[in-house]
DNA sequence: CAACATTATGACACCGGTGTCAGAAAGTGG
DNA sequence: CCACTTTCTGACACCGGTGTCATAATGTTG
């Protein structure tokens, strides 16, 4: 029973009077083997605190069982504050591995650094799924050196036109129109916008065009002067809420891209003593977890993230089995709280 | 330069005239290979994006840079939400780890299942954190044959006497005096408490030591009944203090031992009528992202999250170069705000 | 019982690196 | 110029599994 260093299958070969060929089928459960010889195998296995090397079945058989996720961090933002939506799509991410017998490299990226997308290069995993918004005008060349490589990923957020990666994301032009037609319902159609109305950000864009389009089809046009440029932090959302309201300019609902923007913006409101929701209606996007726990409590699309964990992980591992995969969309959903 | 599958220290050899023993040599920097060769041989493997095959090389050196973190959860939360004080953690320890040179294997466990605890059995990690409240004294078994298996490991979390494992944790009794200092100073000496002031969850009775010896030092006692019992969510902060006002029973200050819990318990005040800060002061304990967007803002015990992880990384990997390491304790923090 | 299929097992090459050892090439000194 | 050290390189065993192939043992059939 005494053991220098861990077990190996010759250990157990030995002790059940196998060979190591047979130990190591019996354990994956091979038909080839014996049931008794199975059995035998296990148990000594288990008396052993046998475990099968990773490293050496990976190496032979050309595969990690592993996926890396790489988490884009917008450089802007503060160092010790992940942006909440993130963190709870890794949640659901890492939930969605496990169940898949996966395990899950986990990696902040700043955008500054060289990427470690190497983790495929390097066979420590058998691919990637690559989170954040942001600037992925940046990564574009990246992206395209992935797919040369062969590397198998799959991205979280808008699909954008020219760039052939497979993605999963949600429906963000529907979100906008959800938080649009949310609004029109409750006859508040002076609306800001808070976000980012260029093409900088895919997501943040595709919220605001549907947000557009749908006042728009009511005969409704946006006042381009009600419109904020934000990244999402609630800094930035407190900042740019505070520059609309410095210039004198009136609204009664507003609609910011992301939660954390919202939440800025209702702290910049309340500060100028504008009352939420009576002055002026507001509507975030993402649903965080505080999202429920500010006062009032906000009124938000939601995206499913635990849906979304489960879509990136099994598109991505069809993508490794060699099928073909389409890109997905995921219907957002319409949480009406207090603003 | 066209190649079937992944490029292999054979095919540099090969481009750059020498033997695959150099080729390993020469990316590892070894100071026995000449200049020139280093330069041709790093000159070569970037253009095949040539990367070292992990598998293979940790299987050789028998160690795998990587550390694994295990994330219990507490079984009666909710699947959707993580404790965000948690995924804060998360966030650092990622970065100590990539800091370091290691890689971070994530693994959500609910107590039910089985332990993942293999990782280092099975060679992926060289060693692995612990992370969870809750009720360890179900693991004491599971931690103590870790320890036979000479396996590893850190905890995030209180020492508790008698478990012989190595934590690295924040002053949790410290917070409580803080909190309860404050308290004081702002003439707020009727307490209430919610949390766990049994020795069911250590961490939170430490917490509640910390701040009873303090009020007891100034010959003030707490008045037991006005303990409320509750897990870190937002739901059992509300419900617990729900019941204390159902129970008609008053005090001017209320110390959560969470701020989930807080961020619950202000809400129940709220809905009947008490007015934070003014009626009741509230602190709460983690400084977790939503207690600074709560309003009012909420006044709570930081933990140092980044120090925090950096510490659990540094300390594990103390551990697994075979040095003695003591268990850390780290200095909280008021943060005050609003409440 | 010969002829053949089936089942269970062991021997062995192999995955792609790393570390050891031997030895060639160059340098040093008396 | 020979003996000896230093510098650099290649050959090769090895890490611990997996997959292939050969073969022994057993079962099946006419």
């Amino acid at each position: 029973m005494k053991h220098k260093g861990k077990a190996t299958s010759f250990d157990i070969a030995h002790y059940a009077g196998v060979s190591q060929s047979t130990v190591s089928r019996a354990l994956r459960n091979s038909p080839l083997v014996n049931e008794e010889t199975r059995r035998k195998v296990h148990e000594v296995a288990a008396k052993l605190n046998y475990k099968v090397d990773k490293n050496a079945s990976n190496l032979r058989t050309q595969q990690s069982s592993t996926l890396a996720l790489l988490l884009f961090e917008d450089p802007t933002t503060d160092e010790s504050q992940i942006n909440p939506f993130f963190l709870s799509m890794l949640g659901s991410i890492t939930r969605a591995c496990s169940k898949e017998g996966y395990d899950l490299l986990v990696s902040f990226q700043s955008s500054s650094q060289d990427w470690r997308a190497d983790y495929e290069d390097s066979h420590r995993a058998d691919g990637i799924i690559l989170l954040g918004y942001g600037d992925y005008l940046d990564y574009q060349s990246r992206l395209q050196q992935l797919l040369e490589q062969d590397t198998k990923f799959v991205c979280w957020g808008a699909k954008v036109d020219g760039r052939p990666d497979l993605t999963v994301s949600c429906d963000n032009y529907g979100g906008g129109q959800l938080a649009a037609q949310h609004l029109i319902d409750q006859k508040r159609t002076d609306c800001a916008f808070i976000g980012d109305a260029s093409h900088h950000s895919p997501e943040f864009f595709a919220r605001y065009k549907g947000f557009k389009d749908t006042f728009q089809a009511q005969g409704i046009q946006l006042n381009e002067r009600k419109i904020a440029n934000a990244i999402s932090t609630e800094d930035s959302g407190y900042h740019a809420t505070k520059s609309l309201i410095a210039n004198n300019i009136h609204f009664n609902a507003l609609f910011a891209a992301s939660d954390l923007i919202a939440i800025g913006a209702i702290r910049a409101l309340q500060e100028a003593g504008i009352v939420v929701p009576n002055d002026v209606r507001v509507v975030g996007f993402d649903n965080i977890p505080a999202a429920s726990y500010v006062s009032p409590a906000l009124t938000t699309v939601q995206q499913n993230t635990t849906l979304a964990g489960q879509m990136l992980v099994s598109n991505l591992l069809s993508l490794i089995r060699g099928e073909t995969v389409e890109s997905t969309l995921l219907p957002p959903n319409l949480i009406i709280r207090s603003t």
